[in-house]
Parts: structure tokens; C-alpha cells; sequence
DNA sequence: TATTTTTACGAAAACGATTACGTTGCAAAT
DNA sequence: ATTTGCAACGTAATCGTTTTCGTAAAAATA
């Protein structure tokens, strides 16, 4: 491994010098300056970044704690194009990604020491228990933060405007017809919440009267728990003539129930989901869904998290809205009332 | 932040000794030792990776290369499952994850500097076009590798059985009575030539002549590019009665072509695809499909990496192939011949 | 008892960079 | 002629560990 030390050598002046030249320091003369910087590339060097950031503390590194419930992961679809896409903008900025877990060396580590063990310039947080103590330990220590889908206190947070777009949901199967609507919703994460909210204020704009038994609590993002609601809404003696699900791909377990039951998607029953995932588009009939657009929120993400780092005195934490988009499918059919 | 020398002046011994007794060197008194180790938890010690690193040069961490010709990214199912499996298995061994990229600080910079910069122990190498000169160099370095899907000299490769499973199902099809079955398959990677090699070795095997023009070329992981494949099949003369895709969700594609078509899946034309993701199994009809072992993939690479890590001077470079499972779904009539 | 070995610890030198501060030489200002 | 100022570079400390090499005392051996 070539050092500046090596350069310093080679090109008979000190390491100070050379470690400025490198950095493009207005301090060093023209010549010398590139002078060093011909002999560091016929040398091969490029800086080693321990050394650097034991003096810097600053890493271009961050962190990203991504761990759901259910275990999906990576393979959750609408976190892993957040995440794909927090990446590409965190490269374009010159920022490398890396999973914080909650050991190291196989010793166990909270999140926040992790973060600071692996000097972290920042960290994106999504797809975690945001009640999880070490969660909010984290958030509230000096590392900078981002949330996505969630609203912390004094902590940037990118959020899916799920309220919106529930509510341009129900707009849109009051439109068609539709007056009998069930929701089934998952439990506990504020994201989940915010849909209900956007359900049961657009109902009572329109009024729309839901009785209590509409309404089945589901986990998220888990297809069996909305199968077992999708049945006991199907074996009402008035059921609903459309089932609104917590997310698409909840919406598989409740798609198989109504299989099950010999009825047909739309004709006998009409289904919207959330999320706008792949395969809602490409399902027959196509998923009448709300598409969270994965891409600005990961780029928002990326982007403000970032200036949170390097404007770390002046930034101040805001909250974004990122707007989606209605995909109305073939899903939910036009009804009289 | 605390450190040995803090732990050194409020334990009273030298920062030689607290270093020692906290790696658990039996150089030290187990008395000093567990006074030493009390302290740094009292004082809420934890080592500094930079610091360490810099001595040591082992940094727990593994890079991932990972960057499709689709930019399809994280959002690529099959890469994804494998990604989070090699990820869990990576933290359980005490290893966090980074992504390499191009560039660093906003400087580009090989992907083999980038590894050397960020010190990666190892290096996981998935979904790239190993053909790139960078990619190679990577492999060819000192920096133990490990390839997905791809085999190189004297580097472990972890391969899905992509040979036995387009041959189990070709023989599927074959059961199922069909004797005109069209492939489409991904070009210029070595994962779909072994498929097609599975396809040509099965057919010659059984018996069945395959024409040229069953033989379609397209991009890998592509739905429009099959969508176009698909197209000239059916508007062959004498059209094949099953088609076999390069993966399942170019399948999409042609499923779209296939509807234009006025033709109903599998009663008008049985289909096949490759990968057995989530979205294949919940289509209607189910594909048939071949699904790999996402999780043995990305455990087996974690782990060898990570043996490869420890046991540099030992350890012999190796393939493993990981089998897969036929999932027979609803897609391939039974017909007569 | 004299000698060797072992045990338990410390001093100091790395690791590779950055940076505050010091030192020049020389031109410009006084 | 003296002072000042600045440009250009060097010295040396520093970041937080690990690790090699010593060394004193204690234990084992002869």
C-alpha cells in the first residue's frame, strides 16, 4: 500500500505538503501541487480511509437500519426501492451504505454504539419498530437522522402521504358507485394509522356511514392476517361490496379467500390495496392501488439526510410530503346504489 | 467520546494492558481484567472501528457488488432474497455490509480502490457484468471474493442449478405431452446459458426436435424485450404449444403479448418461467416455474466468504451449486400429442 | 540457594492521515 | 533601511488502537 509517506519520498517534500496538494489545498503553489499529484498517481496511491477518518470523524459513510417485523427484508418491495433508491442518490453524492444490525464481532451492540463504532456520518431509518428503545435512542442522539414514514420530534422525516392517497382511494370507489366499503388496516405503525384517518374522514365527508364490523384489523404487510379479515367480512350477513387492504401485497392473502368463496374480482367483489408495487399491475384484473412513488422518497431521503451532515449547524429538521398517484386498475366495478 | 486512555487514567494501568485485558488476552490477571472491564462498562466504552482498523486491517465488513444492466437494482427480486440472505447470515458472523460503488466522495475510483479504501474484508460479487474489466480486477486482486451465479478461476462461486432446473423443466413439459416448446432466453450471461444448455441437452435427450426460430433471443430480466420474443412466436406458422422464458418476470411481458393475442393461459398456450418469485405463485393461473434456494444462496456465500476471510492461507477456492425446486403451478396443460 | 522460566504488566512505536502552528524568503509598504 | 505581510512549505502533535519488546517479581526448577 502506498502512502503519502511514499510520496513524501518520492517527491522530496514533506507529508504536510503532499497531504495538501492531495486535498487541493489553495495553500500549496501550482507546480508542487501538481507536481505531487503526477507522482501520487504514477505511484498508484489513493488514501486509506481509517487514517482519515480517525482525524476527520468523517466517514462519507451511512448507516441504514432496515429491519421489519415480518422479516420480509429486502424482499419487502416498497422499502427495498426506497432503499435502492437512497442508495443510488447516496452514491451520486459521494456516500458509501452500509446495514446497521445490532451486533459486531459477534458482540452484541445497540443501534446508536453501532452507528457510532462504525462512525456513521448519518443514518436513514425505515421499516423498523419505531417504539423499539433503541430506535429512539438513536434518533435522538447527536448522529443525524431521517425517517421515512414516521415523524419523530426535531428528526427529518420523508413521508408517503398516505393520508392523501387512502383518501383519493375512497374518493374514487365513492365514484364508482360504491357505498358499502370495508378497510381492513394494520396494526400499529403510525403509517397504517394515517391510512384509517384518510379512510375515515373521506367516508364522512362523503357521507359514507362504515359500521364498526367494516373495520378489521390485519397486521401489515402480512397476506394470511388478511385473509382471516377478508373472510370474516365475506361471512357478514350485509358484507361490503369493496375491500380496501392495508397494502398489495397483504391483499394476496385476502385475493385467495375470495377464491375460495367462488367469487370473482370485480363482478362479485371489488378489492383495492396500497402501495402500487409490481405485482399489483400485472395481477388480472389489475389492483385498483395507490402507487407511493419509492424513488422521490429515497432520493429526499438520501438528499436531506446529507445536508443534515454537512449543514449540521444550520439544517433544521423538516418534515416532506411525497405525493403518490392513484392506479385505478380493473378492480373496483362500476355499481349502482 | 471514552477511550482506553480514559479507561487507563481512572483504572490506573496502562492503555497497553486495558486493550489487552478488553480483547481477552490471557497475557493479562483475570483480576485486573474483570476491574478493567467493569470500568469500561461504568465509563461506556466502545472501541473505534477507525483506530482499530488502522492497526489491524480487518474492518468486520464486507463489501457488495451489485449492479444490474436493468437498474433494476434492489427492486430485482431474485437478487434481493439472495442480498438479505447473505446480509443475515453476514451479521450473525459478526460482518456488517456495504455497498461498493464507483465513486467516493464524489471522486470515481475502481471498484477494487473503493474495496481497498473502505478496507473490505471480502467481497460479494452479484448481478454485474462480469465482463466488466473492473469487475475482474476486483476478482483478481488480493481481496477474497466470492461470485453469485458466476464461475471464475480460483474464486468460490455460489451457483443456483440453473442447468437442472430448465432441464427439470423441460421434462415437466414433456410429461405434460407437449413435444413443440419454444425458449426464450436472456442474452450474454452465463446464468442463461447454462439455462438454455439445460433446454438444448433435455430436448436432445427426449427426443424433441426444436427449430430455429423456437429459439428466441432477449434481454434477461426484461419484460418488454420477451414481450417482443413472445410476439414472433405466436405469429409463427406452426406456433409452439408451450414457451419457456428466461425468467419470471420477463414472463410478464409476454403474458401481456400473449392477451393481445385473444389467447387464454394455459388452455390456448402453456407458459414456464424461471425463478419461482413471490409474484409467479400468486398470477393466476400459477406460473410454472423453477425456483431457486434464495436463502442457501446468500447463506453459502456469506459464510464461505467469510471463511475464505478467516482462513485466507487454507482456504481453497470451491463451487457450490444449490438446488432448486420445481413448482409445477397451473400454467402447462396436459395435452395430447 | 542459584538459576531459569513464567506471569503480569508497562513503554513506546507503529498504523496513515490531517492540521495547528512555526519558519522561511521575498516583495511591498512605511 | 526597517518593518510588515504573505505565500509556500515544514515540524510535530494528534486521532484511538494494537503490538512488540522489555522488565520486574513470582514461581518453578536444578
Amino acid at each position: 500500500m502506498v502512502t503519502i509517506k511514499d510520496i513524501s519520498k518520492k517527491s522530496g517534500f514533506s507529508t504536510s505538503t503532499v497531504s495538501k496538494a492531495l486535498n487541493g489545498s489553495s495553500e500549496i503553489g501550482e507546480e508542487t501541487s501538481e507536481l505531487i499529484k503526477k507522482v501520487a498517481n504514477e505511484m498508484g496511491y489513493f488514501p486509506n480511509a481509517a487514517a482519515r477518518l480517525l482525524k476527520t470523524k468523517h466517514s462519507n459513510n451511512i448507516g441504514v437500519l432496515f429491519i421489519d417485523e415480518m422479516q420480509s427484508g429486502l424482499a419487502h418491495e416498497y422499502f427495498s426501492a426506497v432503499l435502492n433508491s437512497v442508495k443510488d442518490e447516496a452514491e451520486r453524492l459521494g456516500y458509501d451504505m452500509t446495514f446497521i444490525s445490532r451486533n459486531i464481532g459477534r458482540k452484541p451492540m445497540s443501534y446508536y454504539n453501532h452507528c457510532k463504532y462504525r462512525n456513521c456520518d448519518g443514518v436513514v431509518i425505515a421499516c423498523v419498530d419505531f417504539n423499539d428503545p433503541e430506535v429512539i435512542e438513536l434518533i435522538q442522539s447527536e448522529i443525524p437522522t431521517v425517517t421515512i414514514d414516521h415523524i419523530f420530534n426535531d428528526c427529518t422525516a420523508i413521508m408517503s402521504d398516505n393520508l392523501k392517497g387512502s383518501s383519493e382511494l375512497v374518493q374514487y370507489i365513492y365514484d364508482k358507485g360504491h357505498r358499502k366499503i370495508a378497510f381492513i388496516h394494520g396494526e400499529n405503525t403510525s403509517v397504517t394509522q394515517r391510512r384509517l384517518s384518510g379512510f375515515y374522514s373521506t367516508c364522512k365527508k362523503l357521507g359514507i356511514n362504515v359500521p364498526n364490523e367494516y373495520i378489521k384489523p390485519a397486521r401489515y404487510h402480512d397476506p394470511k392476517s388478511s385473509g382471516l379479515a377478508t373472510r370474516e367480512l365475506l361471512n357478514l350477513k350485509d358484507p361490503p361490496t369493496c375491500i380496501m387492504y392495508p397494502d398489495d401485497f397483504s391483499f394476496i392473502g385476502g385475493m385467495n379467500e375470495i377464491e375460495k368463496h367462488g367469487l370473482k374480482i370485480p363482478d362479485d367483489i371489488s378489492v383495492a390495496g396500497y402501495d402500487g408495487i409490481y405485482l399489483s399491475q400485472v395481477l388480472r384484473p389489475q389492483l385498483c392501488t395507490f402507487k407511493q412513488n419509492t424513488e422521490a422518497l429515497g432520493k429526499e431521503a438520501a438528499r436531506n439526510l446529507i445536508m443534515a451532515i454537512t449543514d449540521r449547524k444550520t439544517f433544521v429538521p423538516k418534515q416532506i410530503w411525497i405525493e403518490g398517484e392513484l392506479l385505478a386498475g380493473k378492480s373496483v366495478k362500476e355499481t349502482d346504489f
